[in-house]
RNA sequence: CGGGGCGUAGCGUAGCCCGGUAUCGCGCCUGCUUUGGGAGCAGGAGGUCGUCAGUUCGAAUCUGGCCGCCCCGACCA
């Protein structure tokens, strides 16, 4: 049920913490560090799912699937990559249990896997296992394949959505001929992920190249895009990766080009989660509930009649049949709630709790003057509207919604965004939140430094921005243009 | 892995210090009245008090062990 939601003022996490509950997003599974995605959530990743897949297809890319189990040696074969991801793997042991008087199952002792198989925190490895025997020609690149999966990284801190030990997402991985084509995918995708988060999620984000401490472990360079959440802190919302041939030396994945020589294949990977469910609650919703972009929500418009008596009901519904229709042949989706075991007060609590774009409520008095009353998430604004062309006003009104929800995450962003020029200033500014744009040297020791000291960590080299020479805020060193520093999710 | 918290009906809780078989709210069921911002009244159902052991005539309550989850920090999308 949806009283009493924590102030985001008061709490921020704790806010956040009981809307994925209360608007019934997710729940924690009696498994530690582990989620129950529900239908209200799990419908916002299908809409995001949908349209990303759509986004893959348009760029030529096609989906398969690949295991969950990669055997341990696999990843032994890239050294940084294991590295990377050594401490947070959970491994297969063995293959069966037996019954036990005591304690009612047991691993079979008898039942040893003679090579242990890691559960997948990514796939590269057992993908570009796999490549290898794929790729024998240049006329077999490029190799442009997405796959839609869950993985499992054994965090030591999860929270709900942005961070648990099992997620959903998807995982492109590509293959190319020369070192050119596989930096020019690398950036589509980042591009993808832009125009997925700007004009889907209404997030606004910064894209931007990795420091060799924040890369992928792998990777030759990490791109990313950010996003500034509503509490001031920063959250990664995508990645692209551009991987040289690490991969394909450690996997030898060689082809013949056209002068009949072998070579290495230039790789790439690029992801979202289900974190974004995360980035959109954090960035639209406020202290009476969700705040869902029209383009993402499961419903964008509730329905609500407002009647006395079942005759009533049943005029009501004749009354809405025509408008319902038109907004459903304008491929807006909707949901009549005629359920009347709920009252209609608490049918608005809900649906605005929950995040639905618009609500329409229908009474006897709207039957008699021809209106409806129109009611939008973002603003919280009651509007009483002739019904006629009431399905083109909708759907304008829809369109307003998503943009006004783009643009006030673009203001918070601007706002929150600032040029610090002393590390005194940045010890100060990082307290209040935001991007602080700063000169930084270039060193991974003067990043960790500020790390240690500030909690804050360079988010990304944005790319595109003009270059401004200066000088380091914390060594005084040369720098060639500003990067941003954040605390981050 | 450290620090803190919690475990009592579907959910949220009181009771625990000071032992006597469990409180209240929400939700659920039935009936009537209601319906334009989370309805009212009346009646009703629902609980191995996380688990195991100990103390005791008697344990939700005292003692010890175990299990689970959450929150805060260090690592990470």
């Amino acid at each position: 049920m949806a009283e009493q939601l924590t102030k985001r003022a008061d709490d921020y996490a704790k806010w956040y913490n009981d809307l994925v509950l209360k608007a019934d997003l997710a729940e924690h599974s009696e498994v530690r560090g582990c989620m129950v995605i529900k239908p209200h959530g799990y419908a916002i990743w299908e809409k995001m799912q949908s349209a990303l897949d759509g986004m893959f297809k348009a760029t030529g890319h096609v989906n398969a699937y690949f295991p969950i189990f990669i055997p341990k040696s696999y990843f032994a074969k890239e050294a940084s990559h294991v590295e990377g991801f050594a401490k947070e793997c959970a491994v297969v042991t063995h293959y069966r249990l037996k019954s036990d008087p005591v304690h009612g199952v047991v691993v079979d002792p008898e039942a040893k896997l003679e090579e242990e198989l890691i559960v997948r925190p990514t796939s590269e490895t057992i993908i570009w296992n796999t490549y290898k025997g794929w790729i024998k020609s240049y006329r077999d690149l490029p190799l442009l394949i997405n796959q839609w999966a869950n993985v499992v990284r054994w965090e030591m801190r999860t929270r709900l959505f942005l961070r648990t030990t099992e997620f959903l997402w998807q995982e492109g991985h590509t293959a190319h001929a020369t070192r050119q084509e596989a930096i020019e995918e690398t950036e589509r995708m980042l591009e993808v992920y832009r125009v997925f988060a700007e004009e889907w999620l209404a997030i606004p984000v910064i894209k931007g190249l990795k420091t060799e401490s924040e890369r992928f472990a792998g990777a030759v360079d990490t791109y990313c895009i950010e996003a500034l959440m509503q509490d001031g802190k920063a959250l990664q919302a995508g990645t692209s990766h551009f991987l040289g041939q690490n991969f394909a030396k450690a996997f030898d994945v060689l082809y013949t080009n056209k002068e009949n020589k072998q070579e290495h294949v230039w790789a790439t990977s690029w992801g979202v989660t289900t974190r974004l469910i995360g980035a959109l609650i954090m960035t639209h919703s406020d202290d009476h509930g969700l705040v869902l972009p029209p383009k993402l929500a499961p419903v964008q418009v509730a329905v609500i009649p407002i009647s006395k008596n079942a005759e009533q009901l049943e005029a009501l519904r004749a009354y809405v049949a025509p408008m319902i229709a038109s907004l459903m042949s304008k491929g807006i989706t909707v949901k009549f709630d005629d359920d009347d075991s709920k009252k209609p007060g608490w049918k608005f609590a809900e649906y605005e709790f929950k995040g639905y774009p618009v609500r329409i409520a229908i009474g006897p008095r709207d039957m008699e003057n021809g209106t409806v009353e129109v009611a939008r998430r973002d603003t919280l604004e009651k509007q009483v509207m002739q019904v006629t062309d009431i399905a083109e006003k909708v759907e304008h009104l829809l369109g307003h919604i998503q943009d006004n929800l783009y643009q006030k995450a673009l203001a918070m962003r601007e706002n929150n965004t600032r040029a610090v020029n002393s590390y005194a200033e940045f010890k100060e500014e990082i307290e209040k939140g935001g991007f602080l744009l700063a000169h930084w040297d270039g060193t991974p020791e003067t990043e960790a430094k500020v790390k240690v000291e500030t909690k804050a960590t360079i988010r990304c080299i944005p790319l595109g921005s003009a270059p401004e020479t200066g000088t380091c805020m914390v060594s005084g060193n040369p720098s060639k243009q500003r990067v941003i520093f954040a605390r981050a999710y």
